[in-house]
Order: C-alpha cells, then structure tokens, then sequence
DNA sequence: ATATTCCCCTGGAAGC
DNA sequence: TGCTTCCAGGGGAATA
C-alpha cells in the first residue's frame, strides 16, 4: 500500500497523536512478520510513554522514554486508527495497544506483509538490520547523479525495477516509480547503466516533484490506503500513467500501455518514453 | 555479483 | 448466482 508519501502522511499523524500517551496494555490476534508474543509485547510496552514518531524510508519509529521502541512497518495494507477504545476487536485488526487517556491505538492489516519490530535501545532505532542496508533519502543531499550513475555502473538490469531498489534510495515504490519515469520521459526499460547524468539530474527533480506533491496531497488513495483519522488520499486523481493502461497519454494521446517487470506492473508511454534504449 | 522467480496473505474485480 | 483466475502499493529469500 504505501510508498514513502503515505508511510510520511501516517507517522506525521501518529506523531500528532500519540505523542506523550501512555500506553497500558497490548493486544495481539493475528501475529505480523517477526511481531513478538503477545506477553512479551505487552512486557515491552506497557508503561512506556511515546516520545515521538518519525519515519526512516518506509519504516515508522515510535521511540519511548526509556530508550527503547518500536519500528513499524505497514507492507502493503497496513493502517492504523486511533479512537476511543471500545474493547471491540475490528475485522483485519492484528495489533491493539490500550493507551492511558482510555484510547485504542489498532494495526490493520489485510495482508498481513506488515512487521512490528522492537529496539532495545536508542541507537537501534537508528540502526536496526533492517535500516542499516538502506540508500539516502529521496531528498537527502548526498542523493546525486554522480552517486547513482557509480552505484550502478555495470547494471543492465532495466531502469524501472531498479529504482524500487531500498539499497539504491529509499522511498520510491511502484506508483512514484512509473509517474517519475513518466515525468522524465525514460524508458523504463532501458538499462541503468546507461541513463546520463543529465537524465539522471531531470529523473531526480521529477521524483522529488512527485513526492513533494503527493505527500501535499496527503498521499495516494488506493483501493485501501487510509490516514489514520481514515481520510484518503487525494494524488490519485493527479495520476498520469500508473493504472491508466489503455488510456490516452496526456502529453501526446497514444495509449498507454502496461507490462511486468520484476513481477510488477508498469506503465508508460510507449510515445513519449521510448527514446533512450541504446543498440550494443 | 547480478538477475530473475517465487513466496508471504487476503480480498476485490473481472471473466466465464 | 457461483466458480475460477488475475491482480494488488513491499520486501526478502531462493534460484539461475
């Protein structure tokens, strides 16, 4: 479900609204990838207050007040709510913690691709396994076309798989993937190793752009993507090519096509982005 | 080392 | 109506 504008859009509300709450009590009644026991994620919880909540690529960090913490992750559908606890488990809820002011923090997830990670102390929150491997922020500086043209030298492998790479930069899923190749007029399948550094430098603004945009636009609506309040996201409507396959392209109205790669879909124009596939 | 595939799991939409 | 097939935003492991 998430890409990096809707995991920012997420830990933005939790930080709103949980931060400084105390929480009392866990439950657990479907356990997530590596998510621990119920007793022990109730040892590990309860009492603790939340400091903050802040995201790292697509993870959420929820840090509490004795240097320990939790690190989320929402795989494709997961979501939160936060309301007046009722006691009353939902459909799809996995992991419920009770919090002091008598609210219910819920994880859903329909899928249950979701983790639900503990840090022992402060600096693995910063430098659990499973952060440690990842690339720069999209908006970090050290993000450059020279880093990324060194990165992948070598690589055939096509452009588009290649950009959902987390070791590579963080942040891009499959939706920002396809709009930002769309927006640099690339070729998704042409190889890594061979886009410029002027491509390079033009696909880096497109996808700022974009992410900048969506997480405006508090990210995209689709099928089951919720803030935590349960708004929706509204990029959706600004969507050029992504789900669009047989539609006109809106630069120059030869229809867009769809094909998988990596075992995802992409979309493109076969017009507008068929330009930079060199002949060896 | 790099590249492709397969899997985790559930549900909605489309096709017959 | 009901059954089958395909597809889905992520990520990691297994396989060539």
């Amino acid at each position: 479900m998430p890409e990096l504008p809707e995991v920012e859009t997420i830990a933005r509300s939790l930080q709103r609204h949980l931060q400084g709450a105390v929480i009392t009590g866990v439950a657990v009644f479907d356990k997530l990838r590596d998510c621990p026991a119920c007793t022990d994620l109730t040892a590990f919880c309860a009492g603790r207050k939340i400091l903050n909540v802040s995201r790292r690529a697509k993870y959420i960090r929820v840090r509490f007040d004795n240097d320990t913490g939790l690190i989320l992750h929402l795989g494709m559908t997961g979501a939160f709510s936060i309301t007046p606890d009722d006691n009353q488990p939902q459909r799809h809820e996995r992991v419920a913690w009770t919090l002091l002011d008598g609210r219910r923090w819920r994880f859903f997830d329909i899928r249950k691709f979701g983790r639900v990670l503990l840090c022992q102390d402060n600096p693995e929150l910063d430098n659990h396994p499973v952060l440690h491997a990842l690339g720069p922020e999209p908006f970090s500086p050290a993000l450059t076309p020279a880093y990324l043209q060194k990165r992948l030298a070598g690589r055939r492998s096509p452009l588009k798989p290649v950009l959902l790479e987390q070791d590579l930069l963080v942040g891009v899923g499959n939706i920002y993937d396809c709009e930002a190749l769309f927006a640099a007029g690339l070729d998704p399948r042409m190889p890594a190793c061979d886009v410029t550094s002027a491509q390079w430098k033009c696909l880096l603004k497109e996808i700022r752009a974009i992410l900048t945009k969506a997480i405006e636009a508090g990210g995209t609506h689709i099928s089951d993507f919720r803030d935590v309040d349960g708004s929706e996201g509204k990029f959706v409507q600004q969507l050029q090519v992504y789900g669009h396959a047989g539609d006109p392209c809106p630069r120059c109205g030869t229809p867009i096509e769809r094909l998988t790669q990596g075992g995802r879909s992409t979309f493109f124009c076969p017009k507008c982005q068929c330009c930079q596939i060199k002949r060896r």
